[in-house]
Formats: C-alpha cells, sequence, structure tokens
DNA sequence: GAGCCCGCGTAC
DNA sequence: GACGTACGCGGGCTCG
C-alpha cells in the first residue's frame, strides 16, 4: 500500500504564467479567455499525467495580507492586475468548482501559506505532498515528504534537487533567501549578497544567527560590513520569505478527494468561453477498460497466440524501446490487438535499476522465432501508429531482425491523407477525437525521466498502455477506412504512402556518409573569418554589439547611423537580406553584416550541426523523413533536415563536398527538370506549354520570347531571368505586387509581364480560374493520384484569407503531384534495385531529385533504371526529364 | 534555465 | 496583404 499523496496546485501563479504565456484569446462577446484557456490547460494536464487521489488549489486574495503589515514594501513594486486578467478570475475559480476541487483561500493568507499549512497538515499525519508550482518561495517546504512538481517545465525539486540547485538544503533556503533577497516580491535582503555568497555563508555557519554570531570573527571585508549593517534587513527578509504554516485549511485527508467532475456545469462554462475542443473531450473522451489486454509471460501462451492469429486477417501491431533513436533502440515488448479489441502484450526486454532483465518475460530468440512467420505473412493487414519506427526496430531486433511485411496500415499516415493541415499526428491526439482518452507516456513512466524509462515500467502496467496503443489504432483505422474509401483515397494509401514506409525505414537507416575532418576544418575556417567580418563591423558600426541580433542591429543601423528605414516588422523595422542591400550603396556596415550572416548561417544550422548529428561510428548522418510532414505530400527531413543544404552559393558547395559516397561508391543524383511547369503543362493542356516541353525546347527561353515578342534566339539573359521568376511565381499563385519586388520593376510592369504571359499562354490562366472555381465548390483540391487538401477558408468572407486559400487551390494539385510522381519514382526504383539484388542504396529525396549511393562497378545499370524509372513514374501530355550526375561528393558533379 | 515567439535564411 | 511547402538557428522575453 503506497502512501496517499496530496497534489497541492499554487493556483494564482499558474493564473499569471497562464495570462502571459498565452496569445489573447477572446470569445465571441469579447470576454478575454485565454488565462482561464492556460490554467485549465495545466489543471488538465496534471490530472491527466499524475492522476492525483488527493487535489487541491490555492488562490490568493484581493487585499493586503499580513506580510503587508510587517512591511510595508512587500510586493511594492508589482503593478497591480491587468484588467483583462481580473475579469477571467471568476470563471477560474467556477471551472476549479466545476471540476469539484478543494478551493483553499483565505482573506489574510497568501495562496503560498495556505499551501505550506496543508503541506504540513499533511505531512504530521504520515502523507505526502506534491507542491504544483514553478515559485521558488515554496521550495523551503521541500522535504523527504514533500517536493515540488513544475508542469511548465516538468521539472520535479526534491531534496536532492534543491540541494544541487541552491547549494543548502531545502531547511536553509529561508536564512539562503533572506541573504539574497527577491526583486520581484521587493525583498530587501542584504546588499551585495548574491547567490554565490550566500550559499557559501550559510553552507558554512547553518542559519542567520549563526552566521551573526560569527561573523565578529570572520576577516573584515566589504562584505562582512554589509552583512553587519544590514542585519535587521536580513531577519526581516527571513521573516517575510518564510512561510505561514499554521493558517485554517482542511485538516481530513479525504476533504481533498478528486472526484468526478461536474459534468453539466463543466459543459456550461466551456460553452459560453467557446473552448469547443476542451468541450467535446472534457465531456465524452474516456479511458479504455483493459478488461481485454492481456499479459504474455509465458511461453507456452506466445505458441498459442501465434497459433491464433495465424488465421487472422488484420493484425495491430506496436513496438515498444528503450530509445527513439532507432538506431539505439532495443526491443522491449511488443503488443498485438486483434479485429475484436482484445490485445497482447509481449515483454522481452524490461529491466530493473541494474539493467538486468526482470523475471516473467519472453526470451527474446523465442519471440523472434514465433513472431516472424505472422509479421511476414502478406495475408495478415498490419495496423499500426508511425510503422516505419516499429519496421526499424524489428528489423534490428535480435537474429536477423524481424520483418514487418504484408500490406500495412498506418493509421498516422491515413490521419494525414484525410487531414493533411493537422497540426498533430500524435496517437494520443488522434484517439481524443474519437473519444478514447489514452495514457501518456509520462504517465506510464512516472518520475523516470531518462529517455529509457520504459524499459523500467513493471509489466502490468505496460501492458496496459501498450495495449492501449494498439487497441487505439486498431480503433483509429476502423474509423478511418470508410472515410479513406469515401474520399477514394484508399489507392494511394496502399499502392503509394504504406508500401513506401519501408522505403524510408532503409533511407533513414544507411544515412549518408559525412567527411568529418573537412567539416571540423570548415568550422575552424568559418570561425575566423567570422571574427575578422565581426571587427569589421564593430568598426564600421564604432561600437561593439550583438550582430545575430536584429533588435541590436536595428539600433545600429537606423539609430545611431541613421540609415534610412525599409520595411517594417511586428517588432522593429526588418533588417533581411532585402533591406540591407538596399542600404548597400549608402554605408559600408549592411555589406559586411551581409557576408557575416551568409557565414555564420553556414556555420551553426550546416556546419556544426551536421557534425553534431554524425554518428561516430558509421561516420554518416541518419535524418529521418517525415511522411506526414507537409499539407501538400510532399516528405519532409529533420534531424538534420537534408533537404535545404546550400547550393547557391560557394561556400554552400563546400558543404554539399562534405557528403561523399563510401569506399568504393559514388554519389548518383537524379533530379527532374522543371516538374512542377511540366506538371502545371499536364493540367492546363496549355497549348503552348505543352508544346514547349514536347519540342524539348529551354523553357524559360520560349516563355521569355513570347512575353518579349522576339525570337527565341534574340533573348537576352535579362529577358530570361524575367521569364524564369514569372514561370516560378506563377506556380505559387504570385501577384504582380510579389513579382515586382522580386524583380525590381515598378508593378505597373509587373503587371505589363504578367497580363502579356496571361495572353499567350491562355491554357494557364484557364487553369487557375477553374482550378479556384473547383475548390469553390468542392472545399478541397486534389493532385493527379487523387490526394486531397481540404480548404475550409477558400469561401472565407475575409479576403486575406481567402486569397490565401485561392494561392493554396493552384499550388497544392502541382507541388502534390510533383510530390506523387517522385513518391512513385522511389517505389520502382527501390523494388528493382531489390530485383536485381544491386548493391545501390538510395538515400536521399529533396523534392524533385533522388540521390543513391552506387558502387563504381553498378554506376551504369543503376543509372539506367534510376532516368527510365522517373521518367516513367507517371505519364503525362509532356515528357518527363530526368538529368543524372554523380560524383565522389554531393558537389563537383559530373554529368 | 527552459519554453516560446520572432526574424531571418536555407532548400525545392 | 501581396509567393507555395518545409526546418532550424540565435535572440529576446518570460517566469508573479
Amino acid at each position: 500500500m503506497t502512501v496517499p499523496e496530496l497534489y497541492l496546485i499554487d493556483g494564482s501563479a499558474y493564473i499569471y504564467r497562464a495570462y502571459h504565456a498565452i496569445k489573447p484569446l477572446s470569445n465571441s462577446s469579447g470576454l478575454p479567455t485565454h488565462a482561464v484557456y492556460g490554467f485549465l490547460s495545466i489543471l488538465r494536464r496534471l490530472i491527466k499525467e499524475r492522476q492525483p487521489q488527493y487535489l487541491a488549489v490555492a488562490f490568493d486574495t484581493k487585499g493586503p495580507v499580513f506580510r503587508h503589515r510587517l512591511y510595508g514594501a512587500y510586493k511594492a513594486n508589482r503593478p497591480p492586475m491587468p484588467e483583462d486578467l481580473q475579469v477571467q478570475i471568476p470563471y477560474i475559480r467556477q471551472m476549479v468548482a466545476a471540476y469539484r476541487i478543494m478551493n483553499l483561500e483565505h482573506d489574510d493568507q497568501e495562496a503560498d501559506d495556505l499551501i505550506a499549512s496543508a503541506t504540513a497538515r499533511m505531512v504530521e499525519q504520515g502523507y505526502r505532498v506534491v507542491v504544483v508550482s514553478g515559485d521558488k518561495d515554496l521550495l523551503q517546504l521541500v522535504s523527504a515528504d514533500v517536493s515540488l512538481w513544475d508542469p511548465m517545465n516538468d521539472r520535479v525539486m526534491d531534496e536532492a534537487a534543491v540541494a544541487e540547485k541552491y547549494g543548502v538544503a531545502p531547511s536553509r533556503l529561508l536564512d539562503y533567501f533572506a541573504l539574497t533577497g527577491d526583486v520581484s516580491d521587493n525583498i530587501p535582503g542584504v546588499p551585495g549578497i548574491g547567490p554565490k555568497s550566500a550559499q557559501k555563508l550559510i553552507s558554512e555557519c547553518g542559519d542567520l544567527e549563526h552566521l551573526y554570531r560569527a561573523v565578529g570573527q570572520m576577516k573584515s571585508s566589504r562584505m562582512t560590513q554589509q552583512i553587519i549593517d544590514h542585519q535587521a534587513e536580513a531577519f526581516l527578509s527571513r521573516d517575510l520569505v518564510r512561510l505561514n504554516r499554521a493558517a485554517a485549511v482542511p485538516v481530513d485527508i479525504e476533504q481533498y478527494r478528486l472526484v468526478a467532475p461536474d459534468n453539466e456545469r463543466l459543459r456550461v462554462l466551456l460553452t459560453e468561453l467557446e473552448f469547443s475542443t476542451l468541450l467535446k473531450e472534457v465531456s465524452c473522451a474516456v479511458k479504455v477498460d483493459p478488461a481485454g489486454f492481456h499479459l504474455v509471460d509465458r511461453l507456452e501462451t506466445l505458441v498459442a497466440l501465434g497459433q491464433r492469429l495465424a488465421g487472422a486477417k488484420l493484425l495491430a501491431v506496436d513496438t515498444e524501446t528503450d530509445s527513439l533513436d532507432t538506431l539505439a533502440a532495443r526491443l522491449v515488448g511488443v503488443s498485438l490487438g486483434a479485429e475484436d479489441g482484445e490485445a497482447w502484450y509481449l515483454p522481452c526486454g524490461h529491466r530493473d535499476e541494474k539493467g538486468a532483465l526482470v523475471a516473467g518475460q519472453l526470451p527474446l530468440e523465442r519471440l523472434v522465432e514465433i513472431l516472424r512467420p505472422l509479421l511476414a505473412n502478406p495475408e495478415i493487414t498490419k495496423v499500426g501508429h508511425n510503422l516505419k519506427f516499429d519496421l526499424a526496430v524489428l528489423a534490428a531486433a535480435h537474429n536477423g531482425g524481424l520483418r514487418l511485411s504484408g500490406p500495412l496500415y498506418d493509421t498516422m499516415i491515413g490521419a494525414w491523407l484525410l487531414d493533411p493541415d493537422r497540426r498533430s499526428y500524435k496517437l494520443d491526439d488522434l484517439c481524443l477525437d474519437i473519444d478514447l482518452r489514452m495514457t501518456s507516456f509520462a504517465e506510464v513512466t512516472g518520475h523516470d525521466k531518462s529517455e529509457d524509462a520504459f524499459c523500467r515500467v513493471a509489466l502490468e502496467a505496460a501492458k496496459n498502455y501498450s495495449c492501449e496503443d494498439v487497441y487505439g489504432a486498431l480503433k483509429l483505422y476502423q474509423g478511418q477506412s470508410p472515410r479513406l474509401a469515401q474520399a477514394g483515397l484508399l489507392p494511394l494509401l496502399h499502392e503509394v504512402e504504406a508500401p513506401l514506409i519501408p522505403v524510408l525505414a532503409a533511407m533513414e537507416q544507411a544515412g549518408i556518409r559525412v567527411d568529418a575532418g573537412m567539416l571540423q576544418r570548415l568550422s575552424a575556417e568559418f570561425g575566423q573569418r567570422l571574427e575578422v567580418y565581426e571587427h569589421s563591423i564593430y568598426r564600421a558600426a564604432g561600437e561593439p554589439f550583438n550582430i545575430n541580433s536584429p533588435k541590436q542591429l536595428g539600433e545600429v543601423l537606423f539609430e545611431k547611423l541613421q540609415l534610412p528605414k525599409g520595411r517594417k516588422t511586428k517588432t522593429g523595422w526588418s533588417t533581411d537580406v532585402k533591406v540591407l542591400e538596399n542600404l548597400s550603396a549608402t554605408h559600408e556596415l549592411p555589406a559586411l553584416i551581409l557576408q557575416y550572416r551568409n557565414l555564420a548561417k553556414l556555420k551553426s544550422t550546416y556546419v556544426d550541426r551536421l557534425a553534431s548529428l554524425c554518428n561516430p561510428i558509421s561516420g554518416r548522418v541518419h535524418t529521418s523523413f517525415n511522411q506526414c510532414g507537409t499539407a501538400t505530400g510532399r516528405l519532409s527531413s529533420s534531424n538534420p533536415n537534408l533537404q535545404n543544404i546550400p547550393i547557391r552559393t560557394e561556400e554552400g558547395r563546400r558543404i554539399r563536398s562534405a557528403f561523399i559516397a563510401a569506399e568504393g561508391c559514388c554519389l548518383l543524383a537524379a533530379d527532374y527538370s522543371q516538374i512542377d511547369l511540366r506538371v502545371l503543362a499536364h493540367y492546363s493542356g496549355d497549348e503552348e506549354l505543352v508544346a514547349a516541353f514536347r519540342c524539348g525546347q529551354d523553357i524559360h527561353r520560349r516563355t521569355a520570347a513570347q512575353i518579349f515578342y522576339v525570337a527565341p534566339e534574340l533573348v537576352t539573359s535579362d529577358m530570361r531571368r524575367v521569364a524564369k521568376t514569372i514561370n516560378f511565381g506563377i506556380v505559387y499563385g504570385m501577384s504582380s505586387f510579389g513579382l515586382a519586388s522580386q524583380l525590381h520593376v515598378s508593378r505597373k510592369e509587373a503587371q505589363t509581364f504578367i497580363d502579356r504571359y496571361f495572353a499567350h499562354f491562355s491554357g494557364i490562366k484557364d487553369f487557375m480560374e477553374t482550378v479556384v472555381a473547383q475548390a469553390k465548390q468542392d472545399g478541397y483540391v486534389t493532385t493527379l493520384l487523387g490526394r486531397r487538401r481540404p480548404l475550409p477558408e477558400i469561401n472565407s468572407t475575409n479576403r486575406v484569407q481567402r486569397e490565401f486559400a485561392e494561392r493554396t487551390a493552384i499550388n497544392t494539385p502541382i507541388q502534390g503531384t510533383a510530390a506523387d510522381i517522385i513518391k512513385l519514382a522511389m517505389l520502382r526504383v527501390h523494388r528493382e534495385l531489390a530485383e536485381r539484388s544491386l548493391q545501390a542504396r538510395m538515400l536521399l529525396q529533396i523534392h524533385d531529385e533522388l540521390v543513391l549511393e552506387v558502387p563504381d562497378f553498378e554506376l551504369g545499370e543503376v543509372s539506367g533504371i534510376l532516368k527510365s524509372h522517373m521518367e516513367a513514374a507517371l505519364p503525362l501530355r509532356v515528357p518527363l526529364v530526368v538529368h543524372l550526375s554523380h560524383g565522389a561528393s554531393l558537389e563537383k558533379e559530373e554529368a
């Protein structure tokens, strides 16, 4: 039987924090609601993650309290509560009441004192207390039975943590703060004594009394004199900081018990506040009943389960590991779920504190043996959430690994195909939409904040958690399937996105080799050059300042040097490239800043970041390809992002040259030529554009010839540049305003270019109008493979929102179709390489480009495969053209 | 000292 | 307000 634990929330503090932390929000009648919302978020999170049995909230009252009588200046430098916060206070109280949570209030005590008193009463009775606060004043309560938890940063302060942070025990904090004082509460302390000195003095002397007895014997110094001179302040400060532990609070712990909320009252409140998403959850989301979840801890049971599931049509799968990094992760357990909602947890890697395997688990080799035919069975559809992770972990499991194959159904991808603009595709969040409340990882791992915490979770708890996940994925699948079918998205899922999962997993696994030595040299060189720039910049500016700070830079440029201001940003005057380029003629500083920025960006974002993410054993970096990372269907890449490695500048290309092929291999890159414009040609059927691509002409030159009424051979490089800009702009729905600023011409001239463009490429204009009209009618746009993007704001009365949706309606079918095409190509290339047992591996996808690592002797064969599959990926009205290049690095490739 | 927003810059 | 899709860095603000 564990000791009952009481959670005490520092309500007032979190009201302020929520008020400041969250952007102003209000309901339709103008009532500000952000503080209520933020407070509620914290409260809900506490209840969800910690599931406290006993809970109370403490609030300050308006008037002065006993401390003000003690010290007139107490909190005197605090501004009064902002009006838009005051009006929210009653709602917060009502919210607490609706949750039926004990509310501690007293007209002569602050929240802190009420918390201190309740803590004291409970500890006396042998209970444990968790104070929920980020306020250091409450740290004095910390003891063996009392800890402090701040949900904002999820930090727990216990005795050890206090000692580590302040260098004194919690019981000595009062004396410590008596010396340092506190600016925010206007506690004086002893002037000149900071954290360092206070820590030293208190750990040497113990408390104030002993300090003042000892101070006479200390070597006389300015500090000792200060201590002596401010004795009264020190003792007053301690009295002010000391919390009152004798305020009147309920003594019986049962009075604090957390019971079910008053849902009716909660609904009324949430409705008035217009917290619609919360309203939905609060009323409906329920926990899953773990009755159908089984722990499989005996071999016989596992064998029987394997036989039972062999005939299943569908299996939900989830793996538990000790790391999120698939290269480092070890299997801790596997859960399997059947269509009827029954689920089993198969533990194999749970460990004790010392790292030894705990009893009651399945031997890994037997587990693998029995699961292998099941997971590889092509007759069984495997359902899971983010299967790329499970795929990688299982592949690395014991004895050659486990292949998770057969039709895959990933509920993360299903959710993304249905709603590609969602913020989160986390299992827990998706499940809330179908009224399922999942146990969070933090809940199941409790206080253990280490990354590998799961392997120390007790088997029973792990079983419930892991089975919940397969159960949730299964329920998501059941909800998604009919919707995907109705939207015509199943072929895209089954034929493109799902088969792509193992391809991406393999690419991540492979990684790309980087030349660590070269990165190191680049870092050193860029560092030195930055220092030189730094000095020149300070000289040009007449003073040192932080060059990386747009704010400080703005002050130097526009106030000190009085250079002409350009664009405004939310926070000041813009110092971006455009502005600085314009200023370059006026003064030497802006050009220097541009050079500095260029180099600083490369060093921090690419050179140093890349070096830090390079696996020291393999010498390779392993990016994550996020399949649900964009609303158009493209992939995204992170940790590191290998889709935005510089290419345009000389220094950028040097970074490219640090990406190298393995010994005996070269990097082979294949990129689609003008894929966006070709897709546009296909969609629009514009005769001119189609003809141009069919003839294999230089598209920008031909466009220029049309706009400028000259023969193609007379097009100048300037004319071509203008045409190129327009061609790119068209795909993004650019206006004359945007084109004008891009080309440095007047808006009128830009409009002329656009008019002429559409006069010649009338099919494009028609296409754009048609696609927008269709979007307004359907509420969504689609790509050639049927990928959908809902555009709820396409009919908005807000012009800004509507026009944004209109541009998206034009861009998404183009960008998304290009994404469809390269995904098809990836599937076929991957399959063909495997079928021919080639060693070449796909490493990167950069939207219109694939990069492969190819043994030198395979170069000819693989080049042919790559080019032909990419060009034939999806037949359009115009040919798809792919250019190949290869080399020892991503740079200096030859055709 | 961590979390968040902002300005800025890289890619396609 | 004005060009679509991403990721990520450093600065600056905040903590009641």
